[in-house]
DNA sequence: TCCGTCTCGTAACAAGCGTTACGATAACAT
DNA sequence: ATGTTATCGTAACGCTTGTTACGAGACGGA
């Protein structure tokens, strides 16, 4: 790691050692050790970054929201109607090539951290309540006429479906291919009548 | 922790204990001292009746395994009818109260452990392929009529979407209460067309 | 060129980890 | 009652952990 570069460029590399050490080590793994290896520097540089492993860890967690919010969004607006930018935004959420496995990954090893550190929960329900208002939003912009509690109760069957799907893809990949994953996808669309 | 008790329910108390601890301190503090301080035993016993702390994770993992499947075959064998049945046995693996909100607390630590452990992901998937398995039986009962692969898709939406909300609702119950995971499961259900 | 400052690697610390060795005590056969 | 065996708690081991202290060296102003 350069000794020039400036302090928020080294905290996103930290946090993308973070995410490496997470998705390929586990939870049990991610030492301080681990992510200064990650990184290619040392202990010392992690601990003058970071006042200790706990903000880490949250600085992590935060810049992967970022990261996936961003991707979202530029999908969104790149969307040619309603209905294309509700798949679209789904989809991304699923586990079907290499990197969102292992984002899936990273994601269940912060949720499985949050058990034990009270703002990373909180970071999570912040995040996950944004995640679902947004879904909530392009169902309800898919289908206008419906009322609001179906539209709600379309949202959370969609997002928890994806969620479900991203995580038994990153476990067992053989098992859950990506076209497996977007005919299931696609299905409940059509069947929730929010086919393209 | 009795002195007499057969080695049998010595490590169904120990595997109790490890999903205390993982529910509860979550994965970084599941140490073999504080699975023994939840059993009310020392260090000593738990190494007495294990090899190692992984064989100590895996056979709680073991354990929560059976229970769940015990639990569903006696929810498939007591429905009136297949629909209902599928209905049951999908509402069972949502979190919708203390314990089963818990229960998938634990799930995913296991599954979180499972990163850095090959034989725990072995069994996830053995465990996962199973419960998929069984859902697809119980989607074809439901609708005798459907082409395979309808009802494998079906049936990979309708799991994907209660282990989805099962780890949003063990995240954020307030969130998620139990009325919009039901809501949720039904809409899901009747658009499909395997409402009862 | 020299000095102060800032960066970051090195090395150490106490604490906690999984694991092992050993001894005390209970249970049982004789 | 006594000797044997199995059970399990105690205490220690070596190791890894997060964190701290310190020093070497790069940078910028005078």
């Amino acid at each position: 790691m350069s000794r020039t570069a400036d302090r928020a460029a080294q905290e996103a590399a930290l946090s993308r050692a973070v995410w490496d050490v997470l998705g390929e080590q586990g939870l049990e793994r991610l030492t301080v050790r681990a992510v200064a290896a990650a990184a290619g520097c040392t202990t010392g540089l992690v601990m003058h970054r970071f006042p200790n492993r706990q903000a880490l860890l949250r600085h992590a967690r935060h810049l992967l929201h970022e990261k996936t919010r961003a991707r979202v969004e530029a999908l969104e607006s790149e969307a040619p109607s309603p209905r294309a930018a509700l798949r679209s935004v789904l989809r991304q959420g699923l586990a079907t090539d290499a990197e969102t496995r292992h984002e899936s990954v990273v994601w269940m090893g912060f949720l499985a951290a949050a058990v034990a550190d009270d703002e990373l929960v909180e970071m999570h329900r912040a995040n996950n309540r944004a995640w679902r208002r947004r879904v909530e939003r392009l169902v309800g912009a898919a289908a206008p006429e419906w009322p609001a509690e179906r539209v709600s109760t379309v949202a959370l069957g969609l997002i928890a479906m994806a969620e479900g799907a991203a995580a038994f893809a990153a476990a067992d990949p053989e098992a859950y291919p990506p076209r497996a994953q977007e005919r299931m996808l696609d299905e409940a669309l059509t069947s929730y009548g929010l086919g393209v």
